[in-house]
DNA sequence: CTTCACGATGTCAGTGACTGACATCGACCG
DNA sequence: CGGTCGATGTCAGTCACTGACATCGTGAAG
């Protein structure tokens, strides 16, 4: 249905593809379609929680001399390794969601949802709150940055390697 | 109508609300409700255009030696004088918004449009365009740090001064 | 081998968000 | 006074989503 649904929506644009069409390329109801998928565009979003999860753990692994800043910037970047090798499916999906203001902001929610949980695990450091949302939404922006960066490069540099050097910019502001 | 909006969300949120209820109360039908408003969470979003303008005349009328980041700082701070005397009014619209995912999305897509809007506005001062949105995103960050300390509280302090001791906070990291 | 339980799917009817087409109405313009 | 125009009402239609119920395939238990 992921599959279907990106084809779709590439082909033909998201608010032109319903949910119906999707399930009939799929192969499925379109009610099998929304007990998968929360909503039509929950779709692109699949992966979330997975990386929600990677960086909680990465965090709470992390040194506990690491500073905050770095603490969050160790954990957003400990995404890097899912996204390396689909270059190509990131590029296209990102236009995709580019391409409407409706997947935007689901994306920008999912965004926020790790800020979020950023923050929570570096709170559970005992770190001050408001330092802890700080760094969250610092070590996103870097991240923002980077991606958008990455993403847009014909020749894919290591993805790591853009958040490293979008963070370096971002201390030298 | 927005009235009408804010009082049946916050009575019986916004879900269990329909486009329906919120026209009769205001008076008029539901088909001019949305001759006015894009979609139901839109009207919970009025003054976001304004918003916006006033950012962008900010950074442009800003003194040109100012720093990329200490202009996308004062570009956002320049919206506290529109939010510093409806205290009342931005809790009760921010409780309305954290309580429902929908609501927040739009919310996000607000600001990241206010972001665009400022790293647009420094590009035309000729920052370089990864230094801009660097800048526009780290002043966000503040702003929404700020801003969200700001409206928990029961004595508000200055809205202006909460985001200048954020500022000042985030350069500590 | 049969039976039973259960998870995944299909079917169907219903609600509510939005949209397009057309009619109306009141203010203002010449 | 007739005409124009912007704002509103009316109505029918599409589509996203949901709840209730039927069905079916599989695998465990007897």
């Amino acid at each position: 249905m992921i599959r279907a649904a990106m084809d779709l929506f590439a082909e033909q644009g998201f608010e032109q593809t319903t949910a119906g069409d999707i399930a009939e390329r799929a192969g499925v109801t379109e009610r099998t379609f929304f007990r998968h998928f929360a909503d039509k565009r929950e779709v692109l979003f699949d992966g979330s929680k997975t990386m929600a999860a990677l960086v909680a753990d990465t965090i709470r692994a992390a040194p506990p001399e690491l500073s905050p800043a770095d603490t969050a910037l160790a954990g957003i970047t400990s995404v890097a390794p899912l996204l390396e090798d689909g270059h190509d499916h990131s590029a296209r999906r990102s236009r995709i969601i580019e391409a409407n203001p409706a997947l935007r902001e689901r994306e920008l929610l999912k965004l926020a949802s790790l800020v979020e949980v950023i923050a929570e695990a570096l709170r559970a450091r005992g770190v001050a709150p408001l330092t802890a949302d700080l760094a969250a939404h610092t070590a996103m922006a870097a991240f923002q940055v980077a991606f958008a960066a990455w993403v847009a490069a014909d020749e894919p540099p290591a993805l790591a390697a853009c958040i490293g050097e979008t963070a370096a910019a971002l201390r030298a502001l």
